[in-house]
DNA sequence: AGGATTCTTGAGCAAATCGCTAGGCTTTTG
DNA sequence: CAAAAGCCTAGCGATTTGCTCAAGAATCCT
């Protein structure tokens, strides 16, 4: 389980795409300006989420990406595995003969805790996240300064 | 919040010396030979740790380090962030004006989460996290099996 | 059909970080 | 004083980060 700026996002930029469920796709190009970060950097991490099957592109103009499931169904665990790859990285290998026999008790502890943080972040869900008052206040303002100008052909509620 | 080895190193040896906490102090060689760390790789990580006031250093013959405080009041989080250094980078640099005001609201929601994963790991102690039935069960196996093997000295109760 | 838009993929690259080596120093015990 | 241990600094190879550049493929619009 890593958790750095990587999985940062990854998580943030599929937050986006979960506050657009039912819109078009969004593009990168968008999250990279609103986000700062670099069109190709995003394509990279989204060719993993891609791979992963939580993510579906929508090529040609007006396309984009869109969650590949509810988001109510994607879990922040699953995004920062997808994009982190390598998680376990114990010194024994998966083997327990770290020295002798397998006295080397540390890994077994750091495995739990890693286990705990791992059912954590698997109980949340963009839905049951953006969901959350506290973020659903900064939502909710957000919509509400940008209303009427970042509208891009009417809103159409994409039939 | 940044997790990867580095912080699963010094949590590892937090939980050694915590095992230890009323006998006499645990040497860095014992920790680097049980676990397979640098001895100096250790050096590097305990430097931050005493800065931090979550280690005290015992010099000379028969010194090592020891926990600077009960196990029950030394959380994970506090060791993570110890050996860490630097967490939030958020893209904004703490201001606020991502693009124009306020809009990219992104990474206000990752603060959110990010603040939910450090309470959780603030809420894990050293103490609490070695009470726990699974790891106690590692704990007292291991203890078992090296009975009369390791004991060094005695295992005088450290008056 | 042709061009624009957007995803898709791959090569590569500067900077930072990781985990470690090496070496020297200080303090304490005996 | 010598040995044991903490303490400190410099640096190094490998990996990872975050990014640029470039080409291709699918789709939409005219």
């Amino acid at each position: 389980m890593k958790l750095s700026t990587k999985g940062r996002y990854a998580v943030t930029a599929m937050l986006e795409l979960a506050l657009h469920e039912n819109e078009r796709p969004v593009t990168l190009a968008e999250i990279s300006q609103c986000q700062g970060i670099s069109l190709s950097y995003l394509e990279q991490l989204f060719a993993k989420l891609r791979r992963r099957g939580l993510v579906e592109g929508v090529r040609g103009p007006g396309g984009g990406y869109r969650l590949a499931r509810p988001a109510s169904e994607i879990t922040v665990a699953e995004i920062i595995t997808a994009v982190d790859e390598k998680m376990d990285a114990t010194r024994c290998g998966g083997e327990e003969n770290c020295q002798d026999g397998e006295r080397c008790l540390t890994h077994e502890l750091w495995t739990e805790l890693s286990r705990q943080i791992y059912e954590f972040l698997d109980g949340i869900t963009l839905a049951g996240f953006l969901a959350r008052p506290s973020v659903r206040a900064v939502v909710e303002r957000q919509r509400g300064e940008t209303a009427g100008l970042r509208v891009r052909g009417g809103a159409r509620s994409a039939a």
